[in-house]
DNA sequence: GTGAAAGCGCTAACAC
DNA sequence: GTGTTAGCGCTTTCAC
């Protein structure tokens, strides 16, 4: 347990100083209330001693620990990667420690981490979740400390976004206006926002453009390694008749690539593509993949700000949304009909 | 700054329920020297108020804040978030919380955070440090807390590391028996020791095979985006002769997939490609590249275990470096001449 | 089996 | 400008 910090303290810097405690706070805090002389004096001998503060003693009587605590579901996800770095980024220049939270989507670990959390008396919770609604755990967190979320949507809590079912939308407009008519749609089958607000998108360029809305062509499957490639088999066996293909994400996309290549099927002359996401993979695919992004760095940023605020802020005030824009990313893998 | 806690503490427990705070304190610990039927008593009303214990006032009497330090350089690099998951597994079963420092490679913010985190009372750290050596600061931080390195070395620190030089020596012995003989090199242009030892594996090899080094297909560049391109560029043009390119990483094989493909050269017919790190990449690229790879989660796990081994003992043992061993993952980037 | 009291390292009234 | 003191929430002797 002791992992043995036998640490100078603020009382050993005093008698050495031959002050009092309060004058070394004062110092260390930066208060005016100091003279020069002594202030001198006692950060030499701080320095001398190589004094190291006690986060966990300023805590405890601050009642704030600077800290936050950061939930994933999976942190090997680029996506994820990227909006945690925006987020660190801001965090880091507030001095703010960010407590690293991976619940492999399980939500078991999840309501521990926020229970962690709380103990460790984090000022604040950024939350991605990709399943939703875990409502109880959080509830009971976000009376006790703001929390933002992102790409998830509890009720009474803040909220970073994207415009999502724009993003689908003009994917698919999209592939329409190049002349595509029998578009499939691959995605995932859970309850999340996201995922919702893609197909909604996906629904609603379709009806927009008066092409009725195929159910044989929206093929949704759990989380599986390589189930767009499977997917991508189900669709062609259902639906050979489809000319373009709108996924999810890329990694779906990834999976179209190599089922089409597997049958000898060219991208995009036999079958165009639509990815979402913008990952690294988009221009690593051959032919290159268009694709909606959104502002991954951004989106961590606009939590961590949030965030901070409301940390800063009393609390009880309106939750917001911010919904940060989507853009459809032209590349290599749409056949104009 | 007072991020309003207003919470429920063990003196209010221990008012309710009629007991002193000591017994409290002994129910929360599962102490055996309690009732059974103060406990219940006690339990119940832990319940009933919504009680948190206070890890910042547990930290301060037990000195030991239960949490550690993982100080990265990139959180954005796959093979980082491999290792993480793998470190975050292990210390969260422990209950141990993770403070996430990204350095985005800056010798400063590494600092920064190694501070920080003996402030916040670390119990250990766990260090990738892409650039080596920064000695000043982890050699301060190493008197006081247990450190574990992860792909870097500093003297006295535990290190978890992989074989890369005998990786990069089975990857070129591996084309050398394929038939090729002139072999490029693809690399970075720094001092650390993971790219040293690939290179010292490159040259052994060569020259266990009695082929002479030809320090025109060793070509070294710093992290750059697209660099793999450039490089495959400059490499050809010095040396057109070259049957295989051992590349650095997979990423920087990815360049050269798309320098050779640009160029109408096609792998492996025209030239063979190796990589390293058995990224998803290798298994995307079309051919599917043949690389070296290192067991990253297991990295993660040694790592983690390594040390919370090294807090519950007590100091000064003898550091020690585990090495995990590399594996060359035959796939479809090289011919047989 | 239970409690009183000291103390972990620090900040913040409040006095001088 | 500086010091005294109380107290943040908890664990831990030491009594009883």
């Amino acid at each position: 347990m002791d992992s043995s910090y036998p640490r100078v303290t603020i009382t050993d810097i005093a008698n050495k100083a031959n002050v009092s405690i309060t004058t070394v706070s004062r110092v260390l805090n930066g208060s005016p209330a100091v003279s020069k002389k002594t202030r001198k004096k006692v950060e030499k001998i701080i320095e001398e001693m190589g004094y190291i503060p006690n986060a966990l003693a300023r805590g405890l009587v601050n009642n704030s620990s600077n800290t936050i605590g950061l939930i994933v579901s999976d942190i090997t996800n680029s996506f994820f990667a990227d909006v945690i770095q925006g987020i660190e980024n801001v965090l880091s220049s507030y001095g703010i420690s960010v407590f690293l939270c991976n619940t492999g989507y399980s939500r078991e670990k999840e309501d521990m981490y926020i229970l962690q959390m709380l103990e460790k008396r984090a000022d604040g919770l950024i939350i991605f979740s990709t399943y939703a609604n875990h409502e109880d755990t959080v509830k009971k967190a976000k009376d006790i400390i703001p929390i933002v979320t992102v790409q998830s949507s509890f009720d009474g809590v803040d909220c970073i976004n994207t415009t999502d079912e724009k993003g689908a939308y003009d994917a698919v407009n999209y592939l329409i206006k190049c002349g595509h008519k029998h578009i499939a749609f691959l995605t995932y089958d859970y309850d999340n926002t996201t995922i919702l607000d893609r197909k909604k998108g996906y629904i609603k360029a379709l009806e927009d453009n008066g092409i009725p809305v195929d159910e044989n062509l929206i093929i949704a499957s759990k989380f599986k390694p390589n189930c767009g490639y499977h997917m991508t088999q189900e669709l062609l066996e259902k639906a050979p008749y489809i000319t373009a293909i709108f996924a999810y994400n890329d990694q779906l996309a990834l999976g179209v690539y190599l089922y089409l290549q597997k049958k000898g099927l060219r991208i995009p002359e036999d079958i165009s593509v639509i990815g979402y996401d913008n990952t690294e993979l988009a221009t690593l695919l051959n032919p290159s993949l268009t694709t909606v992004g959104q502002p991954r760095k951004e989106m961590g940023i606009s939590a961590a700000e949030l965030l901070v605020k409301r940390i800063r802020e009393q609390k009880s005030i309106i939750p917001q949304t911010i919904l940060l824009p989507t853009t459809l990313i032209v590349r290599d893998s749409v056949r104009k009909l």
